[in-house]
DNA sequence: AGTCATTGTTGAAACGTTTCAACAATGACA
DNA sequence: TGTCATTGTTGAAACGTTTCAACAATGACT
């Protein structure tokens, strides 16, 4: 491997000092480098396919120009689509993203972070997981510029990009009420997580007019809850004196996972239940009917993210807090007696 | 932000040189330094939660510990899950991930070899898109190590891992014909890209026995295609003489946009038309019948493409070429009468 | 007492860049 | 002719690490 040509090549080439070289790739000291020098220089640079290297300027700027990205789960679509989206701003603005994925587990996280941290990122996009705050307080006190994505913690003073939760799932909730549904239950996780709260207070507080013990209706379950632990909680909701007419998921993964034992069991949608779920997934399209879901919007969500880190790395130590409102995607799952199977959209909602 | 500590903080605290820290720190030199200064360097260097600047490190041993990642579209479930494998591998191997999404675009794809080589990335897992082995070829003329994932080019003396493309088309046709069909079609994508070459190829020859134009089978879309685009390949296929009683679909998004219209149109799987398709997702369980499905090894394809990496970043100048056997996942969509909506899979095929 | 190997430690260079401060050369001015 | 500002260029230090080569101190051996 030839290895790669430094100023140096390139200044002894031009018989001339590193200095100058480095000048004139810069673009500085504009006035004061005379011109057919500066062409010379730049035309060896060209022939020696010349790149400055990036770790040596980093090093001496303590800049690396790369951000950290840690995802909750990778694999998730939300998560890979932000991680793209991410990817895309991030380098609009100049910065390369290195990323892990914390499998939900705070100890993965933290060690996600020190080698982020130890790689010297300029900055760190976090959707954060359960049991994490320790963590990201460290980042604050650290003066490490960073943005929460997704989920935030409500007593932190921190910058962080969201859905309003609350109104998400108040709207989902209202929907079904609008539909004539009275009894609904609601499948969630068992988390800690404000974001999911936040979730449960809009479930409870739409419904609160209609049933005086809402509570009874929402089935918690773990992270990584297995194909029986869905079928216990739809057990649960139907297989009481008043069964729920419709079910409100909290999460992509939750919805997937219900709509499979929806299937298995053939239970009719939306005739013997109404379905709405959480995020945005093309294949739930596939469903025999298609499934009525609250949309995140995920490019705005993303775009900000970097928009708020940038400016934090670029020195601005106040933080931006968002929480953008969410579309509702009706599709024939909770309206009408199934005879809606079309795939156009009837978004409610207000864009931002 | 109190900066972090270097070696000389620590040194100036302990009362030595830095080149002593920097043994202790390493573990060289065990047998020369006296163990009570070894303790006492690494008590102070442990309160002041000292971790090395790999950015320096990298710079003294032009070696960052890093891999690029380029893969064609991290939205797509394939790239993603790919993607987790392969950070959680490198990780393993002490290497970080850092990645770009080239949108099946040779400009985007070339614009992220750039990035990452001027980053001084140790080595590249990538996922080649039409119209960029110019660049691989780069590559291999720079004596960047790197190895290619699903895609490689057939002429080209790289590592690889991929499938066995051939055999996957192969046993998804036979199973078709093993269950009485005998006019099948096949809708794929119009690319150059070998693997999907070798797609058509395993159809073409698993159905030469009793097909004798089997070319009037297939119809390739364009990447990207549309609805329309889906919609005009099945009247191809269902609106002529002897129209098709099986369909294969050559990629998940394939698959993906197949069912979608068979979806709208109501047609009957497998009754009307019996459907295989390519890649896992767990979202095509989420279909009226589940689709039988050709499984790539994700997993042995993500591990052996970091294992055969590290090797070759390790000096190892010699290629390794992996085609993989595909599993196949028999459901309801292809087999009996529908009678077999079940979730149980019977695989076919060998595990490696 | 002088040579020598061993033990414990350190100075300095190197990686490739950026940038401050200094310098030589030029011409303008008094 | 000496002073000074301007123009064009450069030496050297710095970022934080690793590592070679050198060194002082110790004790052992002749």
């Amino acid at each position: 491997m030839e290895k790669k040509p430094s100023l140096r090549s390139i200044a002894q080439q031009a018989g001339v000092s590193t200095t100058l070289v480095s000048y004139v790739l810069n673009g500085k000291m504009q006035n004061r480098i005379k011109p057919e020098v500066a062409a010379r220089v730049r035309e060896i640079a060209k022939r020696l396919n010349y790149s400055p290297n990036q770790i040596a300027r980093s090093l001496k700027a303590s800049k690396t120009f790369t951000i950290g990205l840690v995802v909750a789960d990778i694999s998730n679509p939300f998560s890979s689509e932000m991680a793209r989206i991410i990817e895309d701003q991030a380098d609009k603005a100049g910065y390369t993203v290195i990323y892990g994925s914390c499998d939900e587990r705070a100890e993965k996280f933290q060690k996600l972070i020190e080698v982020f941290l130890d790689r010297r990122v300029d900055g760190l996009i976090v959707i954060p997981c359960d049991g994490v705050l320790p963590q990201i307080q460290y980042l604050q006190s650290r003066d490490i510029p960073f943005v929460l994505v997704d989920r935030y913690f409500p007593d932190l003073a921190s910058s962080y990009v969201a859905l309003d939760n609350y109104q998400a799932s108040f709207m989902g909730t209202n929907h079904l009420l609008d539909h004539g549904h009275r009894r609904i239950g609601m499948i969630t996780l068992d988390t800690q997580l404000y974001h999911m709260q936040e979730r449960t207070r809009g479930f409870i507080s739409a419904l609160s007019d209609v049933d005086s013990s809402p509570e009874q209706s929402i089935v918690r379950l773990r992270e990584g809850f297995s194909a029986q632990d869905m079928a216990d909680a739809f057990d649960i909701l139907l297989k009481r004196d008043l069964p729920v007419s419709a079910l409100y998921l909290t999460t992509n993964k939750l919805g997937m996972h219900a709509l499979k034992y929806i299937h298995s069991r053939k239970i009719q949608v939306p005739q013997e239940l109404a379905v709405v779920s959480f995020d945005e997934t093309e294949f739930l399209d596939l469903f025999a009917t298609p499934v009525t879901q609250i949309i995140q919007p995920l490019q705005e969500m993303g775009s900000q993210a970097v928009r708020i880190l940038m400016e934090s790395i670029g020195g601005n130590s106040s933080f931006t807090q968002l929480n953008l409102q969410p579309l509702l995607a009706v599709r024939g799952s909770s309206i009408g007696g199934g005879k809606r199977p079309d795939f156009e959209r009837e978004l409610v909602g207000r864009t931002l």
